[in-house]
DNA sequence: TTAAATAAATAGTAATACTATCATAAAAAA
DNA sequence: TTTTTTATGATAGTATTACTATTTATTTAA
């Protein structure tokens, strides 16, 4: 059984959809190298059009400008995510392990290539991790949201969420709970890495630290 | 008795000492109310200069770009909490008061202004909520905190952990905990005004309820 | 086969992120 | 007091970025 799974983006991230043409998926697949090598800062359509010999206005067909561009490969993570999440889960009964197995699918950093489509997975997660957050950090996340065009996130965190009030339907917050558990499944990941005195982790990619912190957190948290 | 708290900054960060002439201390001033107002991107170098009636060069002998610039003002705004966080603190022996007391100070906006100098402060909370993550998520994190230009964040993470180990000496992850915290009290903020859905909090200024969240999530973690 | 739609190539513009030069005024040192 | 330093101001210039518009070529449909 071979199989590729394709994932529905929102319509309104691109102007033509990249998964359409041999073009599109490579200006997805490109982009996602060069941000993750020389960061999203200095990326630009041009360099990107260069890499994959088109032009830049070729680009532009595609995305409106390069912000769009981040949210869209951001949000496919995302909604990656939440189909792995959905998938490990899956006629598991007990809350507990559920939950363990989230906070683990999160906080392990994307090793292995899985990936049989264009998209290469492991480095998604770097760049989650380093430009995530800019998806949202602007002046027009009010309209962006209204454009719903973080839903796969939010979704993502939504679906953490109700296993947290299975394990306990009384916690007051399971929401915060869940924003916070998965940005820092990311961010200390990134501190390990960066500015190792904001965590109590050795960057070593062994053991699952970070998993082991988040677990304690969460079921300390939500017995009580 | 009137004083005002000059704050020294790693001078690292600006080519020439903006807190030593009117036009430095202008273009922190402004460069704030700028900053809030049309956001990191949209903010550049000539437009401070036309709002504070210099030019574009002389921005730049003060500040090499404006990362710089924007790490600069968000660091002096860890130093200032980090001030506040041990005056608040000071003669206190319980160490669970001292938690609570310094949960509340970073998780509560800064609604008054208490400002005697030039820099406003409530609008520098809400620059750190939406941009402060900006200033280190890049390519160069490691140079710049090589070149120390984040040890204000850090030592009021450190100053949070220690805090933390004096209530509970045995409990294991004080700093990953600290950071969490801290950066909780400001995304948390930023979602309940802007992405609603990842919060469990109605985006009101009365009650206290990310402070409430992150108390009972701190205690409960560190007790166990 | 011809027209219509789609995509690629080229060119152009305003703004950004700087750097460099020169003049002048004020402050500090000789 | 005169000289020198230093800070600011004014002007100009450049490479790159972030686009838009127009023209040309190619494919598809009637």
């Amino acid at each position: 059984m071979e199989l590729s799974l394709k994932i529905k983006m929102n319509d309104k991230l691109f102007l033509r959809d990249p998964e359409e043409s041999e073009l599109g998926r490579k200006i997805v697949e490109f982009s996602i190298i060069l941000i993750h090598k020389i960061g999203f800062e200095a990326f630009t359509f041009k360099k990107i059009a260069k890499e994959i010999n088109t032009t830049e206005a070729g680009v532009y067909r595609y995305f409106e400008n390069k912000h769009r561009l981040l949210i869209y490969i951001v949000e496919w993570y995302w909604s990656w995510q939440e189909y792995r999440l959905i998938f490990q889960i899956n006629n598991i009964k007990d809350p507990e392990i559920k939950l363990k197995k989230a906070i683990h699918l999160i906080s392990t950093p994307i090793e292995d290539d899985i990936s049989t489509n264009h998209i290469n997975e492991n480095l998604l997660y770097e760049i989650v991790m380093l430009e995530g957050a800019k998806s949202f950090l602007t002046k027009h996340v009010t309209e962006d949201n209204e454009a719903k065009l973080f839903k796969p996130y939010k979704d993502f965190c939504a679906c953490f969420a109700r296993i947290i009030l299975e394990y306990n339907p009384k916690y007051k917050y399971p929401h915060s709970l869940s924003s916070t558990i998965v940005e820092m499944a990311h961010s200390q990941n990134f501190y390990s890495k960066h500015l190792p005195s904001l965590t109590d982790f050795a960057n070593s990619k062994e053991d699952p630290q970070i998993a082991s912190f988040l677990e304690d957190m969460v079921f300390s948290t939500i017995k009580s």
